[in-house]
DNA sequence: ATGCCATACTTGTTTAAACAAGTCAAGATC
DNA sequence: GATCTTGACTTGTTTAAACAAGTATGGCAT
């Protein structure tokens, strides 16, 4: 699968990591080890590296070394971290997954819709209500809109099994980016309605946009999702302060 | 502040991206005109321009060029994200912040709580429980733990102010990275008897861990937000698909 | 013993160059 | 007109080299 250099020893040193044979707290053997162990140069070894200092698996400290950071967690499992799809979390889970399609239609994006989703007004878009069964619970409430123009032939057929496959599959097209926002809201009459909130009057909202190759967002979603099977991870590093616009 | 060349370049474009001189939708320069604009090498620019891929600013198309997908957010102004303290984050909407300090202890870190938070068992902490309020309203309640020996002379008077003030500029130690997992939880007796939480029987619960510049996990928190106010902000690539640990 | 310092490590930054591979439009060919 | 080819762009990957700067460890002088 992995294609590129650097990425052959990303996913060799993120496994030799994940299977303790660099543990939590030691030093990865220096970069000039490195460069020879895997005969490449000191730019390919350092590229690998950053790549897992994204993920929260290690951090370099100057004059030093490389220490791995990386703790395997028990609970970490149900995620909708990263860009992965339901079913894939689902899979990683095996559990057992039903989606079911409330309503399908096909909506022009109004002012209101386009603040909310950052569509263009007068875009059209399909508008998917969707629930999402784990093990027979109904836990999730998914509102999907993708821009019509760059998902054609989509159906409500496709959208019960997985819309992802078919977009990555059938039309060959590539998720590269996805932007998200978590809030916590009040559980609406429609939450109510469709999933089994226990005693919860509130749930976790996922929104978010997702942007093909091309850089062109064609996707708005919200989840909605039953407290209980939601978590996120997430790992930060100073540099990222500030990521978000000051008015 | 910053001293890299590459990271010149990247406040650079960010500024110009937010100030809209890039705007959404089009391409930057291409690399090629960065480096005679800039006067670099072209792996300079290609780093300035990595980072602003990470927070989902641009991407990048193969052959193309790369497409600005930042878009101004109206709402996204409260938010946990990036590595940002209470503080920080209140001067930065402007709001009226004062913290109190509920219990503050030292303890021993037994097998439950070494398990929860990733201490190792038997080192000391300082366990210390404080209630933020925003303008008036208890919103958040914070539980810290720190490592006592990486965090010497901690008081209860400093807890009032700001833990990470103290931690950067008296002791001179640099935060680095941050990892936190986010969940939405029943709100406990002592959640309502801290917090003003309306009709919620909710809140969202960030727990999260953190590194110094030594690699070295000095802390352990958990924050329980009142939801109304509490938004969090991400930005995922493909790239970092599977970042947690599959048993 | 204590402190200083040279030295041999480590990671951090920057430049330069070469080639691969995707995109696009103009022009040649059928 | 429709299709193919070419060439000039674009970004993607990899190597090489040099110097900066932080860390640790030894030995030397005090």
């Amino acid at each position: 699968m992995p294609k590129a250099k650097y990425d052959e020893i990303y996913m060799d040193l993120k496994q030799a990591i994940e299977k303790n044979t660099y543990s939590y707290g030691s030093l990865l053997p220096s970069e000039n080890t490195l460069i020879t162990q895997y005969d490449c140069s000191r730019n390919t070894i350092r590229r690998a590296l950053a790549g897992l200092g994204e993920i929260g698996y290690i951090q370099s400290i100057h004059g030093k070394g490389v220490r791995v950071i990386f703790q395997p967690s028990e609970r970490a499992s149900f995620t909708v971290g990263g860009i992965e799809s339901f079913r894939e979390t689902a899979r990683r889970n095996r559990l057992n997954v039903v989606t079911k399609v409330i309503s399908f239609s096909i909506v022009t994006v109004e002012a209101q819709l386009a603040e909310e989703s950052g569509f263009p007004i007068g875009s059209e878009v399909y508008d998917i209500l969707r629930v999402r069964y784990l093990d027979g619970k109904p836990l999730i409430l998914d509102r999907n809109l993708f821009l019509k123009a760059f998902v054609p032939g989509l159906t409500a057929e496709i959208a019960e099994r997985s819309i992802y496959d078919y977009i990555e599959k059938d039309l060959g097209m590539q998720i590269v980016t996805s932007k998200r926002t978590i809030t916590v809201e009040h559980a609406s009459p429609q939450d109510k309605q469709f999933l089994v909130l226990g005693d919860y009057n509130c749930l976790a909202v996922v929104s978010g946009q997702t942007f093909n190759a091309d850089g062109v967002m064609f996707e708005y979603t919200q989840s909605r999702h039953q407290p209980d099977y939601f978590s996120f991870h997430d790992t930060a590093t100073r540099k990222k302060k500030e990521q978000f616009y000051e008015k």
